[in-house]
DNA sequence: CCATTAAACAGCT
DNA sequence: AGCTGTTTAATGG
């Protein structure tokens, strides 16, 4: 596979929850390579390994019924992940793929559980962490199959919100992907915000002016 | 009617 | 020069 098959690359990376405590565990691990778009995990592959991420980004897909592929999470430094199937022992929804240089470290499912029985942090931070990223998941994949357009993209920009504020620096191609659309559709909602003072796009980002008429927009008033 | 794709174009860095 | 935002036209659900 070559780097021209992977185009996008440059998503946002949503949630990132605190995992200090995990963070000091995989400080010292052996690091492994994964080079930018190599498969780390195939969908349906059982799971024996959590995963950390040092540095890199690795993209959470799953392929559709109808042979799309639909994207799930997009991961970053400092993230852990694999957690469910550890748990459940049911292989992951999708598949993960390195779409940068990603440097990561494993241990083994006893050890994360020898560990987080002795050090109940451990134990909140994962619980946190796993409850964070299946409720995104799962809005994601909602979003995907139910959702209209506008709300996706609307849901998108409250979601990028929350979590970094009112100013936001991200393209509308960016935007677009994660919402699972196109540029184009993004520029003709921006036209319908920008004129209702709603919000008020930069090159390259977007100034939200009304973060709860956001929320509850809706067409044609 | 609505969303996507493709293409062309202008504006920005 | 490449990236970004906008518009238009064609296509299909």
């Amino acid at each position: 596979m070559s780097d021209n098959d992977l185009p996008w690359l440059k998503h946002t990376k949503l949630f990132r929850s605190p995992i200090d405590g995990w963070k000091k565990v995989f400080a010292h691990r052996e690091r492994l390579l994964y080079p930018k778009g190599s498969i780390i995990i195939k969908q349906g592959i059982t799971i024996e390994k959590l995963l950390y991420i040092f540095t890199g980004t690795v993209e959470y897909s799953k392929v559709d019924e109808e042979g799309n592929e639909v994207l799930i999470d997009v991961l970053g430094a400092n993230n852990l992940f694999m957690i469910a199937p550890l748990f459940t022992g049911i292989p992951p929804l999708g598949s993960f793929t390195a779409v940068e240089d990603t440097v990561a470290a494993a241990i083994s499912i006893q050890e994360m559980k020898s560990l987080m029985k002795s050090d109940f942090t451990l134990t909140e931070e994962l619980l946190y962490d796993l409850s964070m990223k299946s409720n995104n998941h799962i809005s994601r994949l909602q979003k995907h199959y139910t959702y209209k357009v506008d709300h996706r993209i609307i849901e998108t920009l409250c979601a990028l919100a929350d979590q970094q504020g009112m100013q936001l620096f991200i393209n509308q191609q960016d935007l677009a992907e994660l919402a699972d659309t196109t540029r184009v559709t993004v520029s003709k909602l921006f036209r319908d915000l920008k004129s209702e003072n709603i919000i008020r796009p930069i090159y390259g980002g977007i100034i939200i002016q009304d973060y709860s008429r956001l929320k509850n927009w809706q067409k044609h008033i």
